[in-house]
DNA sequence: CCTACCGATCGGTAGG
DNA sequence: CCTACCGATCGGTAGG
């Protein structure tokens, strides 16, 4: 039974080739597929890697060869190597290079807007606005700095080799994700701990945030923590 | 003789083909060309055109390809119609298509460097630091997002397309670009203005600053002016 | 998902 | 600086 199983599944039912926003294709709702995990203990073995499992693992190897090389200086053949494949099979996964790209940027921020509204699930109701900042910022290091941070540098560094219909995809989960820091940068400048204007004061911050995928080092120089509260020393004035 | 002039001119001596730190090509100091202003009136006619120019309209126009396609994304075709030549010729002046980037990045943070120095020096020598700050700032801007930003911006967002004997060279002009700032960082510090550590608001800063190259548009939004204070307004805290 | 392959384009060169 | 060209590589496809 275990056998037939096995085989059954090494004859995969052609997996969803999404086109996933190829130049030209019209715009839809598209967020990260759903874990569907299985009803039985997991598997490790062969069997976990053939199915659905491949797309991810093409995704995975393309974001660190996209962070690493740059969008136009990897070759699809890079990353059919990452993954174990030959020269062809991504194409048998995802219709192109670029639709590609869009879905390393478009799982990168869909995660990252999932994991910040939990991080900012935890905060009390009444929670203070440096405190809401601080979370943001802590959250948002993880995001860039943490072990999936190559879909976010991607995101952040390969904007200009999207199509214009991909980038306006794209955009709006990245408004989203940043339009969760206004509340508490407005707030912040009420109180005078904020001295710039808040639109300016966020285009600055991320700034500030975003240029740490260039200089740090993870086991060398800061932590996480630290740099937070660098950071927020940095911008939140004495209170 | 003005026929004679532009009819020699037309035939001009083999321009020194530099490698420019092509990869493999051993460290030396490199700056920009002197100037060599003609003593004459200036002419603007193909005269111009022709001679030593030419290599500077190859830097002008792989600067902007390099910086809104990326290096690996922009072909020697591209630079060489940019510049009104055919596909082979950009190798009469630089040695590859990498030895055209050094040289991008080269000049522009050279020049970069230069003019900092030059901003500097018309502050008062006891000026306050926070004067100082602003002074850099703006500068900084200016180089950023001026009319000749594309030098930077290319340095900025191609740091990995270089060669590793080139990164280290240009990181060397870099260090004392960016060396500049301490004395007014850590001023700022001991003075209670700046509570980060002066070398965390370093990297914090210049990630804000350099960030402006994503969103800045120009005759839109605020003004180089209005964004050094407001940057000023972030970091200092009130004095 | 592999094999074999296609047309296009790429950086770079020789020879003038 | 142009012309003509080279070998290599690229994204992508057909057919199984």
């Amino acid at each position: 039974m275990r056998a037939t199983a096995l085989s059954l599944a090494s004859l995969p039912a052609r997996p969803h080739k999404t086109a996933d926003l190829a130049p030209g294709t019209p715009a839809a709702v598209v967020t990260a597929p759903p874990p569907r995990r299985p009803r039985g203990r997991p598997r490790k073995t062969a069997q976990e890697r053939s199915d659905g499992n491949r797309r991810r693992q093409l995704m995975d190897g393309a974001a660190q060869l996209f962070r690493s090389k740059g969008f136009a200086a990897t070759g699809t053949r890079d990353i059919a190597a990452a993954a174990g494949m030959h020269s062809g099979s991504p194409f048998y996964h995802f219709a192109s290079k670029s639709a590609l790209l869009f879905a390393v940027m478009n799982e990168g921020m869909a995660s990252a807007v999932q994991s910040q509204q939990q991080a900012l699930a935890v905060l009390a109701p009444q929670a203070p606005a440096r405190e809401c900042l601080r979370v943001l910022i802590r959250h948002h290091f993880e995001v860039l700095l943490g072990p999936r941070s190559s879909f976010i540098a991607v995101m952040l560094y390969e904007w200009r080799s999207l199509t214009p219909v991909q980038r306006r995809r794209i955009a709006l989960v990245k408004d989203s994700y940043e339009a969760a820091w206004m509340p508490a940068l407005t707030a912040l400048g009420q109180q005078g701990l904020l001295q710039a204007e808040p639109g300016v004061a966020r285009l600055f911050i991320f700034g500030a945030l975003n240029w740490a995928v260039q200089w740090f080092a993870p086991d060398k120089g800061k932590s996480l923590d630290e740099l937070t509260e660098q950071a927020l020393a940095l911008f939140i004035h004495a209170g």
